[in-house]
DNA sequence: TTTTACATTTTTGAATGCAAAATTTGCGAT
DNA sequence: ATCGCAAATTTTGCATTCAAAAATGTAAAA
């Protein structure tokens, strides 16, 4: 298995909770599970502790990074302007046939919300935020929007979501689709802002918690 | 030697030039001046790579990172996006004592600036940016600045710095300093990306390349 | 003289082994 | 029974070792 792929692996062991945040991650049964010795693990939990997704403790070993309420916050405010930099840049650079696709995948999306489907709503959302991002042209910008996205989507948070709250969020995105439709890069990034911070208000008066234990408190409205 | 010392100590060595862009990083070599073996060296290597200072060929070593002129556009970018939301962070949260010490170091900048004393100008130039980024109080920002940054000081481009660009820099700042102390969010926001954007004009204009065999090509005007 | 096939050497990537550090266990004293 | 302390065990971090892959060198053939 190549060196990249144990990251790949380990990471989505991560993102599934099933190392849940702030448990030690047990060495001697992920070589056994992934038929690789300590080494090439251990390079693999090195990198991941520079992504922040790995909390490495001298001599103590390695835990599940453990995200506080602070934590949640920055990355929420980051997230928000990787986006907005990516509208913008996205509005410039974005071919046709990507406007249109994304306008299929908004369709999509909008049904998916008809429908009262939350999980593949969200699955759809994501997809939108990643197609703008894409188009960006910006390799570096995609690189930095994957690390704080998985980090945040790491916590794997439930917030009460409200048919209030969800029709403003169809109705951001309509205005999303949009602007870009229009090329509207500043508008774009106006919107996309709203958006992020209106998720992250959702996020953390939620109450967005990671306890000691290592699960994480979801308080649901 | 502790882990991160191993990595910080070769990314000196790769921000220090002193293995050029796409020259091979010499195992052997490096493990007998860190005094380590191969293991902590190849871990910290992988970390590098994440970082994107490194390049890592399976089978065939690493590399220390070429940038192509797409590469140096792109940080460029995301640079500008980063600094942006540090300088509206930051209006928000910087305390009088934050604003005074950054005051401070413009003064001496332009004490530097009327000396011809380039070298001291620029870094005290990078202070500046650096407290600011700092005084946003977000970490996660913080950390993707450093990791932008260093890759592209990295290339140690050399620009022509003419008198008329050096004062247009200078006056920047003072606006720069001024929309700080007014705590102009959106105004130090908007006068940071036309600062990065004409250091990045002035960067790719200058010819900016990474030669294949590991030196780098400096067209001064 | 150039090219190609093959053997040798070097280098890479990963497993194992070993010493140091931390954690757990066991036992005696209170 | 509980607390404290020392021995035993486990775990960590790194050096070493080993197999496989790539690079290099050599010699024979065109």
């Amino acid at each position: 298995m190549l060196h990249e792929d144990v990251v790949s692996r380990i990471r989505a062991i991560l993102l599934d909770g099933e190392i849940p945040p702030g448990a030690r991650i047990p060495e001697r049964e992920l070589c056994e599970r992934l038929e690789i010795s300590r080494t090439p693990l251990r390079e693999a939990l090195k990198v991941l502790a520079a992504e922040g997704l790995v909390q490495l403790l001298p001599h103590r070993g390695s835990r599940a990074a453990k995200l506080t309420d602070k934590d949640m916050r920055d990355l929420f405010e980051v997230c928000q302007g990787l986006e907005a930099l990516a509208g913008e840049l996205a509005c410039e650079r974005i071919t046709d046939a990507e406007i249109d696709a994304i306008a299929a995948a908004h369709a999509a999306m909008v049904q998916h919300y008809r429908d009262g489907d939350l999980i593949q709503y969200y699955r759809g959302n994501r997809a939108i935020h990643e197609a703008i991002v894409s188009a960006a042209g910006n390799p570096v910008l995609a690189g930095l929007y994957t690390s704080v996205t998985a980090r945040i989507r790491r916590a794997r948070y439930v917030t009460p979501m409200t048919p209030q709250r969800w029709a403003l969020a169809v109705k951001e995105h309509d205005a999303i689709l949009n602007a870009l439709q229009r090329r509207d890069g500043a508008g774009l990034s106006h919107i996309l802002r709203a958006h992020l911070r209106h998720k992250r208000e959702e996020v953390l008066q939620a109450g967005f918690a990671e306890t000691e234990g290592g699960d994480l408190t979801l308080k649901i409205a």
